[in-house]
DNA sequence: CAGCGCATTGACATCGTTGAACTAGCGGTG
DNA sequence: CACCGCTAGTTCAACGATGTCAATGCGCTG
């Protein structure tokens, strides 16, 4: 490993000089710029990182921090923000927290001062904490809870996305919509359920139909796995609701509720449609496949490396948060639509 | 922040005995380790990891080089890494490759230098290549493929994990087993098919069952999914050919075959078994329940890590690499054995 | 008590890079 | 010609830790 006194000998320049021109800095003549880029391609010279860090304090890089990998949308989510900060030139540290706020803090706390900037999805910290965080390093939060805290943040568009799946389902003539995945806790989070529910509150008076709370169905648990999907529509069938269509608040619910409804003998979409929310990869190979609104994952990796760099870079305002929400896209499929009715030939 | 000079002048002694304290070197008195310890814990200091790392060239950084997340596996792989290396107070910095042997290079020229260690599962590279790699940063290879490089491996039982399927369905009375997933090509990055190839010819031997040409389906591309799984077993059937039981060498291909076996028709276990290979959540929640092999990722993450510090030690053998095959276990549920036919209630 | 050995501790240089301050040289100006 | 301003480049110190080596002090031996 070369160093900057070796490309200087090498250039017969002084190291400081090296140094410039590595950094693209004015005040050095374009001859001599020529003869330092020369030593530096037949050394085959990388500038120290380390050392670099060390005496700037910068460090180009960013955390990372999810609360799991083993939800497809976290790891969606991973994947996103890695290509991205590739592009920035930013080098990725991932932690898993387990969305423990105790566990938050302390990878904070641990590398937080030796991070250029941190991209989080909060799931534990308070109000308070998400201060102390922002305060200890550059971040971003891409979660759907909102913080009284000046931090930016980039949401799905939780409420506009359910919203829209109402009105398809709607303009489809379906009028006895029920929601699976409700939660009445109120916790903070357990945000992205609150928000879709008013996503579907919306949905419903933009149509013109009723609130009625028999179709609101609570699955219980932070777990939204088909497991608690098909539960919930067996709690509904049993009970002798009627519905015709139903929105899952995520994937993973909506394909339980697909089995629970097939198992109860009704025809998708022909009887009851349904829906989800997330667009996994399962939506797409689902049986019937499963019309689902995608959360615009790259676009929310996207605009959290913006966000992220204008902190990093001092171009943010201080003592205020931003906020953007990604776009969402409604993908339609068999479940809401009818079709074919299988994944096609080979 | 505060810096070991800082504790130095808090606690009275010198800069140097502070360091010697924070690392556990003998050569301190009783009475001024403490003096020490308590100056440290009174302005809660912590070493300055960039400047260690300049000092002394050791990073606690390992880098984690997959093709990507999106396959399940490979997300379940990156958590229990990341899990393990916190166990071993490792910070782990992941990159994707895509698979590409230019990027998985680029990324070992890149970062490797300033890697205290790199976790890896190669696809792209050649054995000359490996070589290089193994010689810029101690490395561990979590892949099928072997490599003619000294570089320690972990992989999965592909083999035996197949054998003992087979085993199993035999053992139930199933005696024309198709294999699904099988390879020709002979291509190196191909490894994981050619294994569970061998696997399956294993298993009929153990159970003297006669290789059928025509009950080993290829699908052509290197993109194990459910459609490709679909597309497999509907040639079979088109072909007219019989069969009682189906091994999907991944879990995708196997809930693909699930779904054109019944297509058919067939009813799964009665007429067809069917099973997978990498026990994904998916296969828990199919539905008939998909019996699978669980490679034992956790074990796989654990082990690496193991013979990672070995070579980041200096602990391991020069110039030879070790291999590790994980241990199995074949998890039986309704596509072989039968049973409810369904997740259970809520 | 001189002299040796051992246990503690400190001074200083150093890892590779960059910020601050300074110098050399040149042309222009009054 | 003295002086100024400007550019190109240098020197030096510093980021925060640790390796090397020297110094200090104490007890013990002969």
């Amino acid at each position: 490993m070369s160093t900057m006194h070796d490309v200087a000998l090498r250039a017969g320049v002084s190291p400081k000089t090296v140094s410039r021109v590595v950094n693209g800095e004015p005040g050095v003549s374009e001859r001599t710029r020529e003869k330092v880029t020369a030593a530096i391609a037949e050394l085959d010279f990388r500038p120290n990182p380390v050392a670099r860090n060390l005496r700037t304090g910068r460090t180009g890089l960013v955390g990372l921090a999810l609360p799991h990998l083993a939800q497809p949308y976290f790891s969606s989510l991973a994947e996103a923000i890695m290509r991205e900060a590739e592009r920035h030139d930013l080098t990725v540290l991932t932690e898993l927290t387990g969305g423990d706020a105790e566990a938050e803090l302390a990878l904070v706390r641990e590398h937080g001062p030796y991070l250029g900037g941190l991209l989080m999805y909060p799931v534990g910290l308070s109000d308070a904490q998400a201060r102390t965080v922002a305060r200890t390093v550059p971040t971003v939060f891409m979660s759907e809870r909102a913080y009284d805290a000046p931090v930016d943040r980039v949401a799905m568009a939780n409420r506009e996305g359910v919203r829209a799946m109402v009105a398809h389902m709607a303009s489809l003539g379906y009028t006895r919509i029920a929601a699976l995945g409700a939660d009445h806790s109120g916790l903070p989070e357990r945000a992205s359920a609150h928000l879709r529910l008013e996503g579907y509150r919306d949905g419903l008076r933009d149509a013109g139909l009723p609130w009625l709370p028999e179709l609101v169905c609570e699955v219980g648990t932070p777990d939204w796995d088909r497991r608690h999907g098909a539960a919930g529509v067996r709690r509904l069938i049993e009970a002798g609701v009627r519905f015709d269509a139903v929105v899952g608040f995520a994937d993973a619910l909506a394909l339980g509720a697909l089995y629970a409804v097939r198992e109860a003998g009704l025809r998708v979409p022909a009887e009851v449609a349904v829906a989800g929310f997330d667009d996994l990869d399962d939506a797409r190979y689902a049986s019937p496949s499963l019309t689902s609104v995608a959360p615009g994952t790259a676009q929310i990796a996207r605009e959290a490396l913006v966000l992220l760099n204008d902190r990093m870079n001092g171009t943010a305002p201080q003592d205020t948060g931003r906020l953007i929400v990604a776009d969402f896209e409604l993908t339609v499929r068999e479940s809401t639509l009818g079709g074919m009715g299988g994944w096609g030939g080979a």
